[in-house]
DNA sequence: GTTTGTGAAACGATTCACAGCT
DNA sequence: AGCTGTGAATCGTTTCACAAAC
């Protein structure tokens, strides 16, 4: 089961989003095409996503809805919650905080931290923002699993350095740099100028 | 030079970004390999990457790092400015709006949308809430390169059907929703909930 | 000697197609 | 009859490796 493409996992996130469309409609039972019509794929692709987990379908049947979601939220990783630090009390940390996608997910945001003393003791969402330089102090007894970086490029590396030493094993940056981290982290980048930037290309070529 | 793969057209974009450090450090010729390092792939892979466009490297020498900025951004697109829309004047979007990185590569923002009464009429970095409702009446002798969707999802597939007929060509969508769009418009979504739920995977699996 | 540009090889992901179960 | 599960075929991307240019 090691070794499952980054486009599967994703994938089967979208999957389990119509699955508990279905769940919510009543619906017991889906075909592969149905999943496959609603997330823009075929039907080979959803079945070969499932077959690296298991075997969940009835041949002739369909998928069972409510067990298919089960088993995608247990390999997701959905059935617990996790521990999410905001590191940057920006404009898009701030839409983040407030973001209640996440908490319903199992994403729990424990802490916020800011270098600007003008925003340290201010409170946002029930947290109080700490001060960034107290990182280690703050989060000495508790263990966090996710840091989500929302600052600067310059400061995002040697933060980072700071985050994995406390033991972060996961790293969602919003700041426009590569970052390095140990093999065992895993990092997501996600860079709205780029974003943009592919936009821009397929508007100049056509 | 049809059919670029998009991972090839990310890296470009990366590749740019490198290229104006450099070009801000005052280095004249950069190897594939250094850019590479930068860049977290190889050598080959952006000599590979570029090759798509033309051979603007000098065998044994490298790069010019000027020329070949000015060429990428050709390529991407970044030589003249955008017209971008923002629809939803939410958290997100006004992290966007405040966004200076935008502004810097060429995307200007010319008009802001929303449902909510209590928001029309504001004023946001200088620019004047408009009412989502008159949209058609707003953009008619406004042309629109790029729309930036920031809506809850149940409104999301019909805007997009009225951006379209109002000829965008472009959508950033943030809505967590797979647009169903005419081939000739170029769509981007990003989903948070769904970055995250990779990194939960990749928590989970080891 | 160094580094590009590029066919060819290797690898990885998607699609096909069908046997096997319900 | 309908739909899954999966090897095999196909397609696309990355890596290799080397001849050509400087």
């Amino acid at each position: 089961m090691r070794k499952v493409a980054e486009s599967t996992v994703r994938r089967l996130s979208l999957y389990l989003r119509f699955l508990e469309e279905f769940e919510h409609d009543g619906v017991a039972t889906v075909s592969s095409g149905a999943l496959a019509s609603r997330g823009g794929t075929t039907s080979a692709q959803v079945r070969k996503d499932l077959s690296f987990f298991g075997s969940f379908g009835k041949r002739g049947l369909g998928y069972p809805v409510p067990e298919l979601a089960g088993r995608l939220r247990q390999i997701l990783g959905l059935e617990r919650r996790w521990r999410v630090a905001v590191i940057g009390a920006g404009k898009i940390g701030g839409a983040l905080v407030q973001y209640r996608g996440f908490q319903q997910r199992g994403f729990d945001i424990i802490a916020i931290f800011d270098a600007d003393p003008g925003k340290v003791g201010r409170q946002w969402n029930g947290l109080r923002i700490h001060d960034v330089s107290q990182l280690e102090r703050d989060l000495a007894g508790t263990p966090v699993d996710i840091a989500v970086l929302v600052t600067p490029a310059d400061v995002a590396q040697p933060l980072t350095d700071r985050l994995v030493k406390l033991g972060v094993k996961a790293i969602l940056n919003f700041a426009p740099i590569q970052l390095s981290v140990p093999d065992e982290v895993a990092v997501k980048t996600v860079n709205l100028a780029l974003e943009l930037e592919t936009l821009s290309y397929a508007l100049v070529n056509r």
